[in-house]
DNA sequence: GTTCTTGCAAAACCTTTGCATTTGA
DNA sequence: TCAAATGCAAAGGTTTTGCAAGAAC
């Protein structure tokens, strides 16, 4: 028997969302795998990434582009896609398909802080989950498909508390 | 231990798939679910449950334009999509978003029928693959998450044989 | 005859691309 | 100085919407 799921917040952007040591953390990788890779600092790609340093789960690009025009420094919206796609390139960011014609973009920690998403089909909230006994199993699913497996993405659809009523 | 995952042909348009006896069935339960939710029988609808009942897995809406128009009868785009919403919110067919920027349908079989996806970052080549024992852990994880579940969706993300080299 | 269904066209939306300008090294 | 990074605008693709014509009941 699994330990049950841990509540956490749902997805979206938080203006409020507190920069921890681990957000720290991540923005600082990610800004040496950028210097690694050989990619010159630009105010652009900086808030982006600080901006994703600071979410605990996926935003998508027009978020994304909302969030920083109300925020430090806008940042024009093709610049911002092109900064997920280096990210997402370089490892740094994962991409989320959770349906409504957008993709989300957040974060990728250790792997203590990966996590997957419950959707509700009535409201549309997004809400990460983590389940021990779910990561164990697709470890070992990925040894048995005929696919090198890099990561997973698992969305449980359904209806929410609040929606069931 | 499980069985290994049986090898399923890639998803995608498949002109020459056989309309089973199973596929039959689906069509027929689709028919079915509509009358009783009232809906009228009109050409567009049947064209597009026709065609998903005879595929081994998603299509998106471009390709079921496609198929459609060099089939037995043309449909108009906006009717597909109407078409498949119906479809999806009836339960009879579940969208999957597996990126490149638009969502892909498939039939909703019995249990039996049910299966996941993997995805190749390089070609982008998308195939169907079934394990039993990740269906086991999520419907026990189903069971202690913040959610109703009514459906889920997994993707496996990484490179299939022929790109991995 | 009424209501549902369909087709067409236009709009809305997210995302990508081309090109001129600015900025970092 | 020179290449990379950015902004702007336009294009590309999927999906949605409005409205009139057609079909089912």
């Amino acid at each position: 028997m699994s330990a049950p799921a841990a509540a956490m917040r749902p997805c979206g952007y938080h203006p409020r969302a507190v920069a921890t040591t681990d957000s720290h953390d991540w923005a600082g990788l990610a800004a040496d795998s950028l210097a690694r890779a050989g990619y010159r600092r630009g105010g652009a790609r900086r808030a982006v990434v600080e901006l994703l340093a600071a979410q605990p789960c996926a935003l998508s690009a027009p978020e994304i582009e909302d969030a920083l025009r109300h925020g430090e420094r806008r940042v024009a919206r093709a610049s911002i896609y092109r900064v997920l796609e280096e990210l997402v390139r370089l490892g740094l960011v994962t991409r989320i398909e959770v349906g409504h014609g957008m993709a989300r973009y957040e974060a990728v920690h250790d792997g203590a802080r990966h996590h997957d998403h419950l959707v509700c089909d009535s409201c549309g909230e997004i809400t990460p989950f983590r389940d021990e006994e779910l990561e164990r199993t697709l470890r070992r699913v990925a040894g048995r498909v005929a696919l090198a497996v890099d990561e997973h993405e698992v969305i449980l659809r359904g209806h929410c508390d609040t929606c069931r009523v």
